[in-house]
RNA sequence: GGAGAGGUGGCAGAGCGGUCGAAUGCGGCGGUCUUGAAAACCGUUGAUGGUUAAUAGCUAUCCGGGGGUUCGAAUCCCUCCCUCUCCGCCA
């Protein structure tokens, strides 16, 4: 959500906001709304305040009881328009607030115009390229010829865009979730949540999921309000939601692993075969509570601590900066880390690293009192992957495959495999 | 799943039809004292929206959510949600 005075007193930023987005929200739908939904407030104010008024004279005053039956009179009729203006006001407000649910956030000015993911801009690339003496192969034949990734079991029990994964590729992908957290805590000074991944809709309102991208989510059924996660930057920005934080508390630095699950609608055709996009995949996040001055800082920072997962596997990677029309709904800016993939040829997403500013913060009113001011502000909020454990296991396997077909397992994972070197 | 208790300001906790946005304590902030700090003492301190240049005034709303009764509801009624305790079941 973005700040309904500004979208009052700048309608232009929200417009060019728009089209840099590629967004087709009607603005002028909103702002007629709101500007009505002004008006009727302010009526129903008088209304109420007149009695108000008058119904206080009657508990305290030591009226007869003719002049007391003129007041209530008096606001039985002043009950009546209330009544009337009140419903209006209601309708009104549903309206703006829907609407408004539906805005983008702002993008932030280093955000260069685009137009798809062809404009987006490489920041920085890290690490060496290899060079193969044969021709490798990718994951999923990997899998097939070591018999450890399984994607027929999985379809007989699940579907579609389901793995099983089994004994040392098993061994490994657990590896990397303990290696990250370990990474993530002990070196970049982050502290380990261990969350619910069933949740409220609110959270799912509060980042931004709802209610826009319903249908990517999977809904739990004969449950009113719940959802299984899509990524764990819903529990934990939701941890925040609705309170005040003392600022000594800030910043607060979360991290934690979680399956994700996904419905991935709208994304058929895409990257079917294989683990690149799966309805249910395990993810260790990173979030950042911060004060607004901090934020670009942050981004930064939680950029930079995706990004050491990746220099310590020895993977290569590019980060890029998403242009405007490839840039979340909830985010300002974003940094995409994508990591080199042989068998594809190039770089793939396996990490997307967002500020937000005060877009969710908004939404779930998670404030924090500003000392200097002394007026409580939205703080802001950042989210990225540190990092997506299928897609950095998919790229383990094929960066790291010999050509007999085996996995030379990275050096600093060995001591998660019980000193296992090749698989 | 069954039975009971309860949800009030940052926290704890009173209020149980009008004078209540709400006692009191803690915490926060400012001050006195002090070389400095602590203690003590004094003062101050809820949120959100509208109006506004204003973080000034004025105004409305908020005592878990929604609905109802009433001239008037934190207080009475209905309903939903949540938390806690005990029993049952269970990894």
């Amino acid at each position: 959500m973005i700040d309904p005075k500004l979208i009052r007193h700048d309608a232009k930023i929200v417009l060019d906001n728009l089209s840099k987005r590629k967004n087709d929200f009607k603005l002028d739908d909103y702002l007629s709304a709101e500007e009505a939904a002004r008006k009727i407030q302010t009526e129903v104010e008088n209304l109420r305040s007149t009695k108000n008024k008058l119904t206080k004279t009657i508990g305290s005053s030591k009226l007869d009881e003719k002049a007391k039956e003129k007041i209530v009179d008096e606001v039985h009729e002043i009950n009546e328009s209330l009544k009337d203006a009140e419903a209006k006001l209601e309708g009104l407000s549903v309206e703006v607030k829907n609407l408004s649910l539906l805005l983008p956030n702002i993008l932030h000015e280093s955000v260069p115009d685009g137009n798809d993911e062809k404009d987006n801009v490489k920041i920085r690339q890290w690490g060496e390229i290899r060079e193969f003496s044969f021709e490798p192969k990718d994951h999923t034949q990997l899998g097939e010829d070591s018999g450890w990734i399984d994607f027929q079991s999985a379809s007989k029990i699940s579907g579609s865009r389901f793995a099983v994964i089994i004994d040392r590729y098993a061994q490994l992908h657990r590896s990397l979730i303990h290696f990250m957290l370990d990474i993530q805590t002990n070196v970049n000074g982050y502290t380990e949540y261990y969350v619910p991944s069933i949740i409220r809709s609110e959270c799912l309102e509060g980042t931004g999921q709802l209610p826009k991208f319903a249908e990517d989510q999977y809904k739990i059924e004969n449950e009113e309000n719940l959802y299984l996660i899509p990524t764990a930057e819903v529990p934990l920005t939701n941890l925040v939601r609705e309170s005040i934080i003392e600022t000594n508390q800030l910043p607060i630095k979360m991290v934690a692993h979680t399956p994700c699950y996904r419905q991935e609608a709208g994304s058929y055709g895409q990257d079917t075969r294989g683990m690149i996009r799966q309805h249910q995949f395990e993810k260790v996040e990173l979030v950042h509570i911060v004060k607004p001055e901090e934020s670009y800082q942050a981004l930064e920072e939680l950029t930079e601590n995706a990004e050491s997962i990746l220099v310590k596997l020895g993977l290569p990677y590019r980060v890029m900066l998403l242009c405007s029309s490839d840039t979340g709904f909830a985010a300002a800016k974003t940094y995409d880390i994508e990591v080199w993939l042989p068998s594809q040829n190039k770089y793939r997403e396996i990490s997307s690293c967002s500020n937000c500013e005060s877009f969710q913060a908004r939404r779930m009113k998670a404030r924090f009192k500003d000392l200097k001011t002394n007026q409580n502000e939205y703080v802001h909020t950042l989210n990225g992957s540190g990092l997506a454990v299928g897609r950095t296991f998919i790229a383990v396997l094929e960066n790291y495959q010999n050509e007999d077909g085996t996995i030379t397992i990275p050096e600093v994972l060995r001591p998660y495999m019980g000193g296992i070197e090749i698989i």
